[in-house]
DNA sequence: AATATTTGCGTAAACGATTACATAAATTTT
DNA sequence: AAAATTTATGTAATCGTTTACGCAAATATT
């Protein structure tokens, strides 16, 4: 492979002016620039992106941690996370934890090594500790999921009202038995989630009972078997409000197979607004986030820290939207 | 940060020790051992990976370009090739094309740039000639779509065998009239595919009718609307074979909304076995590529390449599963 | 026309690691 | 005990860039 010296010697001028062309700089004689470019097309010369970033130490290329790139709500954000990126000369690359703390060390592991100017965070499965000491280092931002009081920016929504816009529009519908699929982890959403459910209930004077909360793992699976259980309850919900539409939609199939319709017997509400939340039937009633913007916005905010634009930690709350279709209304 | 110079100064040695230490060279006195091993700590150093990539002109990373990391298919690919990467000591950086040329020549372009030790490419989007030149350069294989004739290994099925079984299968439930819904596209796989199913109907002895054919663009909207047309055919068919599962999920929504029942008035069969195809009612028949396992094959036969073990380009058909469910059979 | 400025280019020192080679000290072999 | 080998370490070149600095030639200013 042909370095920046094969070119100049082709050329028959200096490495220095080499670079010169390739970075554009200005006070290159017309003659020069033409039989530079000439070499470097000729030998069809590409400049080491190494050899350039351990000079410049700055490498113009971001981590995005995520926990599983199979999950489509992920897939939204990165896409809005790139073209930010790609607007302002960086490349990313996209590293999927499967939300192992240690396959999430070693990619940060390579952060920390020079190999990207900074990261976008999605739920970290790290410590306070570990992520202040981090943030100390390189510039990071955490998308989505969170932790409060750590001196890093955040991207997200009002996990708490979403929830209890979704609950009270369960509530308008004239349910009283309203029960709720959460998830028990260390993510804050989740919390979050659940509180805005019970301060839904309890502005409607409804009891909050803990009976009528069950706990998965936001999968279709865990959602069909809670839903078994929550059905074999007395009296019985008449809805359920999930955290996540992959439960939504199991609990769905699970009260249908117990021979209930959706909505007339029990109503369901998801969270997400994943794509295929559309083409289930009934359509499903869910919370919709932002994806797109979330992505953005976390990579605009990066770029600032990056650049050092921002050196205050920002906390960000983006707009989510209630989208009502056929699982909670016919 | 500390470099390696720092150490060097703080333990008292120079900067060759400490790299010994950290290679785990033998031939470090137990005591200087320690010495490093302390100033290491304290000075929280990590060696900077764009300087040893530069000197060792191996990065011990690879670069897996897919069009769409929303698609689920290749989430499992890529758990298999992040796999057998790590048990190999290389770390694997996703890059989304969207199926765009321009971006991913963008990633080329850095794995041209010694950012990588090789690549996976999935549905690359490049021209025989790029594709030639860039082997020629970089170790790279083709997992799932690739193009024949190429001096490339690659991985994948054999996909007219597998429409074959799957056209079979609806053949031998008794339907005479049978649908296709594919794709046109430059991708081998749904030339194939329609191979498949007409040598089904051959081998049958029923008559190949372009009129039967209809094509989309894998998505669900895409399967809704190709199905209305078939359906207002007269005869109709009653079964049709779709290349992807989110196009036969479409088909079925649509015939459903005709007041057609799946699969007694009409049988419909996918391709990929998502996650969603079993989820979906009624749970769609479908044929099943053994995703894990041509991502660890795609990762070994690349390593191969990178580590001078072979030279000779491979070609491996993985095995794939026709699954039987209730959108064909009752 | 003398002086000041700009332009165009080259030299060489970084960036942070690895490693071939050299060398002195310690150990083993004869 | 001398010679040969091994061990432990350091020096300096190297990977492929960028860039501060220097300098001559060209151009502008007075």
């Amino acid at each position: 492979m042909a370095t920046i010296n094969d070119v100049a010697e082709k050329a028959g001028v200096s490495v220095a002016t080499v670079s010169r062309v390739i970075n554009g700089s200005a006070n290159v004689s017309p003659e020069t620039l033409e039989k530079v470019k000439q070499a470097i097309a000729e030998l069809n010369y590409r400049p080491n992106l190494l050899g350039r970033a351990l000079r410049k130490t700055k490498s113009e290329r971001i981590l995005v941690l995520l926990p599983n790139i199979a999950n489509p709500f992920y897939a939204e954000i990165v896409k809005g996370i790139e073209d930010v990126a790609n607007k302002n000369g960086y490349s990313i690359m996209l590293c999927n934890t499967d939300s192992d703390l240690e396959r999430e060390k070693k990619y940060i592991k390579m952060l920390k090594s020079h190999l990207a100017d900074g990261a976008i965070l999605m739920a970290s499965e790290m410590t306070y500790e570990e992520l202040t000491e981090l943030a100390g280092e390189i510039p990071i931002i955490q998308c989505c999921e969170y932790k409060v009081g750590l001196p890093i920016s955040h991207v997200s929504i009002d996990n708490e009202m979403a929830a209890y816009k979704a609950v009270n529009h369960l509530i308008g519908l004239g349910h009283k038995k309203v029960a709720f699929i959460g998830a028990k982890n260390q993510f804050l959403s989740s919390t979050l989630r659940k509180e805005g459910y019970i301060r839904a209930l309890k502005e409607a004077g409804i009891n909050y009972d803990p009976a009528y909360c069950g706990y998965g793992d936001y999968s279709y699976k865990s959602g069909f078997r809670v839903m078994k259980q929550l059905l074999s309850l007395d009296p019985r919900p008449t809805a359920v409000f999930c955290i996540s539409d992959l439960m939504a939609i199991g609990a769905i199939r699970s009260a249908m197979e117990e021979g209930l319709r959706v909505p007339e017997d029990i109503a369901v509400c998801g969270f997400d607004n994943i794509y295929f939340s559309r083409m289930f039937k009934p359509t499903l009633t869910t919370v919709s986030q932002p994806m797109y913007d979330l992505g953005c916005t976390a990579m605009e905010a990066l770029i600032n820290i990056i650049e050092e634009k921002s050196t205050e930690p920002m906390h960000y709350f983006m707009e989510h939207e209630l989208i009502i279709r056929e699982s909670t209304v016919k």
